[in-house]
Parts: structure tokens; C-alpha cells; sequence
DNA sequence: CATCATTACTGAATCAAGTTCATTTTTGTG
DNA sequence: CACAAAAATGAACTTGATTCAGTAATGATG
């Protein structure tokens, strides 16, 4: 076997992985959990459904992948919508409009189909959680410098920022799903960041007392206690 | 057929039903989703397989029935916990901890089975959608009435505060699944209502900086850095 | 370009869990 | 006690995931 043919072979293979993790995505998308089987995903790739084992060992090595491959997607789209907003404010508006719509569309693979198996604790050695992880990041990471700026309280934890941000949405998510009708989703995620910002924000202080800075240093202290924490700690990193 | 022996008929049926879903919870519960089949359950109930579908036309309509009655009871509880609570303060933290403790609790059962059926559309006939609608109806009235005297900003839809108030609270319990180690409820709860409260309250005056908070706070990083040190001491003997 | 080895693919067979149903057991009544 | 109605059982059936023995495609080699 020559070097070229590998390459090609190789080729040929992740073209049809990517084919059957899009036709997945795009059954869940149009027909539901529920109408997800193996043989319409298979049909959807135009494979007999014995193929679709030869790459991925079961269904839930499957649905594991093809939400690594949303998360991947989402995780790109995340840091560029981030990176073009110049304020705090901005950049979590368009995170939450981002993770709104996009965690609704494809409800049926993240929520429902996902659900049973994030329990298992192989869960976290999956290539879904560390992708997970990698995308909260882009949360985390404006939290942060939000705080650096003073525009975020600097007296609360990360972790619970997150859960109460990705909790939030996901909550709005599925409340508009039960809904018929398609969602405003600018109108949702308004309501949603008008109660979470206001959580969040710093408070406009006025005329420093001496005491005042021996706090706020504690304060900064506690996040960078926080934050040796996070990276030694995996637990609290789902979305 | 005399009355008597009706009325004793029926009393034995019922109370085989509420056995069936006593057992379902229990499974749930012990077991997992993954684990919790129809054969599981009519053991734990002291049953054939076939007899269950003499009580429940299917698994899905067992389920629902079984979600039933966990939000019958939560109902109670909330309602009669929030109804001892002085103030809006109270009531919301009692009905936070009542509520997460319990989703916690009953994860399998409430989120990873239930998730698939909530989207179909007839899940908005079932007793369980009017049960569940019962039990947000606890929380819209804390929130009205702390409107009503000035506790709750005026300006945010009941819905809205809904789904941050449940949504943050249900990821944090998922969270808290997640990690191997049980939960400190009260922290997790304390932690995520210090970001809600603040989002939903009338802003206190500001400015200054709440020593016994951040005092408060520091204490709690310390227990959690301590659980994090004696989590990693079992871990490493585990194995 | 014919041969062969390797790799990819297929769909029928197998397995597992939910569901049905013919049969048996229990219950209550005359 | 005899018997009709109700309740319970578990083996058979259904459906969807998974395996596997056999077939087709690929590409290296003489």
C-alpha cells in the first residue's frame, strides 16, 4: 500500500464517518429521538445498517460522536460570535442567542437521546465531555474577564454562574419546545439575561471605604482559589 | 356483587396500583433508568411481567403515572414547607432546597425517562402536565406575592423567573450527578440563589460591600476545598 | 490485465426488552 | 360445593439494536 493510497483511503473513511454523523444529526433534527433508529439513519446515509457499526461500535458510541460534533461546531461558532462583540454585555448576549437557538434545533440529540447516558460514569472519559468542557470554557472565559473589569461580581463562583446561565436557557429551551409555535428566540433570551444579568453584574459602588479594599482583595483571592480549583476539578463542567 | 365487597375490591386494586408505583419510584431510584424494565419493576413489586399492563396500558403511560405521583407529593410538601416560611426570602430558599433535593433524588425517573415522552404533543393532556402545572403554581404565588409587597421586581414575567429559578436549580442538580460525591444541598442551593435572588430582587441599596457575605463565602470555599482534598484521598485509594 | 489478499459492505440471523394473550388461579356468590 | 367473574401468569410475539457469515470492491503484484 503506497503512502498516497493511505492518505486516500483514510480519506474516504472520515468522509463517511462525517456522512453518517450528519445524516444522524439530521434525522434527530427532522424526525425526533423517538424516529432515530438505526435503520433511518443508515437510509438517511444511503448505508445498510450493518455498515454504520463498522464505524462506531453501538448507537451510543454514535449519538456520543454526533454531539461531540455539535459541540465542536458550536464551540467555533461561540468564539467567533465572542470574539466580534466588544463588551461583556454583548458577548453574552450573543453567546445566549447562540446556545438558544442551537440547543433548541437540535433538542431531540442533546437533550433527550444524550440524557441517559451522561449519568454513566464513562461518561466522562468520552471525547463529548472534554468537547463539552472546551465550549463552557468560552463561558468562562468572559465571566472572567467580565470580573477583570469589574463588570461581573467578583463574589461568585464560576460553576454557579454556569449553571445558572446554561440551566436557564436550556430551561427556556425546552419550555418553548413544549410550545407550538416557533420561538421568538430574541424575545426569549432578552427576558432570560434581563434576571441572569442582573444576578451577575457588578454593583455600581461609590467612595471606597479603607476596609472596602482588604475585601474586594479577598474576594479576587477566593476566584483564584476558585479558578486552581476548577482546573484541578472536572466535576462541575457540564452544561 | 354486594357494596362491601366493591368497595373493598376497588380499595385492593388501588392499593396494588400505588404498590406498582411505589416500586417503579423505588427502582428508579436504586437502579437507574437504564436498569428500571418492566421485568425490574414487576419483581420489586412482587409481580408477573403481564400483570403490570393490567394496571398500565404501557410502559410510557407506567411512567407518566409514576411522575404523577412524585409531583402530587412534591406539591404537598412545597406547599405546605413554603406556607411555614415567613417572607419571600424563606419561602423561595425552602422551596429551592425541597426541589432540588428531590430532582436530585428521583433524576433517573424525572429528566432521563421522561424526557423523550415531554415533547409529544399529548403530554399536555396528561395528569402529569396538570400536576406539574399545579407545582409551578406554588412558585408563581411566592413570586406574585413578593411583588405584591415590593420583595420581587415588577418588571419581570412570571414565566421568565420560572425558567431561571427552575432551569438553574435542575442544572445544578445535574451537575451534582454528575460529580460521585453526594451533594451539600444547602451550599449548591445557596450558591445559586445568591445569583437568582439578586437577578429577581428589587435592588437593595448599593455601594456597600456586605462583610458577612463575603466572610460567608469565604467559609464555604474552604469546606469545598476541603471536600475536594478528601474526595481526592478516596480516589486515590480506590484504586 | 489477471490474480490474489485485503478491506468494505451487506442483509439475514440473533438478542433483548416491551407487549399481548391463551391459559390458570383466585375470589366471591348462590 | 359449584361456578362465573376477575385477576394473574408466563410463554409467544414484535420491534429495534447488534452480530456475523458471506459477497463485492479495491488495489498491490507478477
Amino acid at each position: 500500500m503506497t503512502e498516497a493510497a493511505a492518505k486516500t483511503r483514510r480519506q474516504k473513511v472520515e468522509q463517511k464517518e462525517r456522512a453518517i454523523l450528519t445524516a444522524t444529526r439530521a434525522v434527530f433534527r427532522e424526525k425526533g429521538a423517538e424516529e432515530a433508529k438505526i435503520s433511518a439513519i443508515a437510509q438517511a446515509a444511503g448505508l445498510a445498517e450493518g455498515t454504520v457499526y463498522l464505524y462506531f461500535k453501538n448507537k451510543q458510541a454514535l449519538l456520543m460522536a454526533a454531539v461531540s460534533d455539535f459541540y465542536a461546531e458550536l464551540t467555533r461558532d461561540a468564539e467567533s460570535a465572542v470574539a466580534q462583540s466588544p463588551d461583556t454585555g454583548s458577548q453574552v448576549l450573543s453567546l445566549a442567542r447562540l446556545h438558544f437557538g442551537r440547543v433548541f434545533d437540535e433538542w431531540p440529540l442533546i437533550a433527550e437521546a444524550m440524557g441517559p447516558y451522561l449519568p454513566s460514569p464513562e461518561y466522562r472519559e468520552t471525547e463529548a465531555f472534554a468537547l463539552n468542557r472546551r465550549y463552557v470554557g468560552v463561558f468562562d472565559g468572559i465571566m472572567r474577564s467580565g470580573v477583570a473589569r469589574g463588570d461581573i461580581r467578583a463574589d461568585l463562583s464560576i460553576p454557579a454562574m454556569r449553571d445558572a446561565f446554561y440551566g436557564g436557557l436550556e430551561h427556556c429551551a425546552r419550555s418553548a419546545r413544549l410550545r407550538t409555535t416557533t420561538p421568538d428566540i430574541d424575545a426569549e433570551v432578552r427576558q432570560f439575561l434581563t434576571i441572569f444579568m442582573a444576578g451577575v453584574m457588578g454593583r455600581p459602588s461609590h467612595g471606597e471605604i479603607d476596609g472596602a479594599r482588604v475585601v474586594r482583595r479577598l474576594q479576587s483571592v477566593i476566584v483564584d482559589i476558585e479558578e486552581q480549583m476548577r482546573s484541578a476539578d472536572t466535576d462541575r463542567e457540564q452544561t
